[in-house]
DNA sequence: GTGAAAGCGCTAACAT
DNA sequence: ATGTTAGCGCTTTCAC
């Protein structure tokens, strides 16, 4: 079961490990009658180079990495779908614009860092690599970024030297936010947020507080109740808005499962969505296609962040030392019924 | 940009690259005093242990591959939802249990074989790897299997000392089926099958044949129709269905994403399911619990096929010589409204 | 067009 | 507890 090598393959073909190294690099610059005999050779013997072996001699791995957070844990059913699809996408995304540039893509979910933290285990394997935000200490990036291209996906700029994703969320939620107050005429809208320390649940909020204060509304201070992203989390969130009596007329969710727990909980208490309330969420999770009434959400561009961020890979791999760049995808406004507007027609 | 080695590392901290290699790998063979040192040193420059020198070093890489077929192209919608998830569910649960196992994830989804196929570019940088059926020749895995651990996942048993992963189909099918007759009295049922070439949906027919067959009921010799697994071949295939007029009482489908299809042409057709019609789906993906009526259908363990493909990964690399293995998964029945049963609670 | 030889950065005996 | 020294399997000049 020790595997063949060069060599092993050189003998056979009657050839120098050189020219069996060339056939498999430079096709071209080899005679055809001996790199057949190589190839031959090779598929005889079950020949196949060693990654690691021309790495090495070249300094180079033919892989791109993508480190994210472990989210959740055990075989929960669907609400932690959302994180996980999120990440899911964007692995996918980078999974193929990897393949289209000829890299294999390495994933590691980060769970808890050893002396040998998960970036410096995926950072050895790899050309370059892409971090959801959050996953690596800023410290361990800063480090890495300094020997090896970095990305960082969503959140904040934290490394300014290092090249950067986000999605337009101020923006995104703005713009739903004066879609509700300008074409439905709505004027108590709240706001259902995130942890505190999630950087796009803030900046989503700082894009509802725009539209009010654009549109002459009193702006809240803080988000008029709080979740934790979840579907459960969104259920108790409508809760306490409800039992807080003066309902709003819109509740504009910071993502898609609070806003689908929201739904399931103003249907049971028996309001009519969007007629006695209008609501909104955002990401553009499938389910939200699905859910009656079918949500008005902000969409983002999951599989594109992926994409983007091979292409920055990619990029600065080929020019070291271009400028660090930044990088904000658009989301795009996806409006169904729970906002008001009219029920998409079935595909 | 250059990286620093255990050379520069091991002269800033005055020890030899010996001890240098200690620390990352028995940092208990290490003098306290001298470890700090070493690690102090190894912050400042930034040092990162190459993945490529340790595995050629050491002839192991630490990582494990996933190879799948290259599902569907461009930004379709959800129609290739399904076997995207699928893989992606795999996916997950390979990168949960490699990462317990202390490896990391390497995947590739197939594109088309250039001399280095891809296979071999997986196999020239892992410990071992999974591959997804017919994604790869079966020539080609017969060689790689020859040198280190393949294990096969789903599909037919193609190389037998190959380690072999697959999950209950005809079983599964034939529970569902016989529920359909005896519980729920229905007698003529129509299966509706995937491509011919399609291992599982013909592990699935053969579940369905078995059932009519164990109730005393005609067992037809090919299904009533056949789609290509996405919902618009459901549609297409419950039409002709419906068109050849005395429809069935039961419409079984190969996998969800057709039923799903089926449900929507059904009910614009002005069937009602289940009481008109009753509808069964296989896979369980989470859609099924949203449409209308609930998807019943048997429910595979996706993320489990990926977690105990690692494990027998990981079972053989300790033991290259054990006997091959071939494990069947089980499935469970999902019992929701498309085929008469009472409409599960909700959550 | 092909061969010879010098590393790539690390691990793993074997010394000390 | 630490240092010395061979390789690991390949790529890559540089000769021929």
């Amino acid at each position: 079961m020790s595997a063949p090598t060069v060599y092993d393959v050189a003998e056979r073909a009657n050839v120098s490990i050189a020219t069996v190294s060339r056939v498999y690099r430079n096709p071209g610059t080899v005679r055809e009658q001996t790199r057949d005999r190589v190839l031959v050779a090779a598929r005889e013997l079950g020949y196949v180079p060693s990654g690691n072996a021309r790495g090495l001699a070249s300094r180079s791995t033919g892989v791109l990495g993508l480190c994210f957070p472990d989210y959740a844990d055990p075989d929960l059913d669907d609400d932690d779908a959302e994180q996980t699809l999120y990440a899911d996408e964007i692995t996918r995304g980078m999974e193929r614009a990897a393949r289209r540039h000829g890299y294999a893509l390495l994933i590691a979910a980060s769970l808890e860092d050893g002396p040998e933290s998960l970036v410096a285990s995926v950072a050895g394997r790899v050309d370059g690599f892409a971090v959801l935000a959050r996953t690596v200490a800023t410290e361990d990036l800063e480090l890495m970024s300094r020997r090896l291209p970095v990305v960082m996906i969503a959140g904040p700029r934290e490394i300014d030297h290092l090249d950067h994703l986000e999605v337009a969320n101020l923006d995104g939620e703005f713009t739903m936010t004066t879609h509700l107050i300008a074409d439905h005429g709505l004027r108590r809208l709240a706001f259902v947020g995130g942890g505190e320390d999630s950087p796009d649940a803030r900046a989503r909020f700082a894009g509802f507080q725009q539209a009010l204060r654009a549109a002459d509304l009193p702006v809240p201070a803080e988000p008029a109740a709080r979740g934790d992203f979840t579907q459960a989390g969104g259920r108790e969130a409508a809760r306490r808005l409800l039992a807080r009596g003066a309902p709003p007329q819109a509740m504009v969710f910071a993502n898609d499962q609070m806003a689908i727990g929201g739904l399931d909980v103003l249907e049971r208490q028996g309001m009519r969505v969007p007629a006695d309330m209008a609501v909104v969420g955002f990401d553009g999770i499938p389910l939200g296609r699905v859910v009656r009434p079918s949500l008005t959400t902000v969409t983002q561009p999951m599989r594109r962040l992926g994409e983007t961020a091979v292409d920055l890979l990619v990029e600065r791999l080929a020019d070291p030392d271009r400028e660090p760049r930044s990088e904000m995808l658009p989301v795009t406004q996806t409006r169904r019924a729970s906002c008001g507007c009219p029920e998409p027609a079935p595909r």
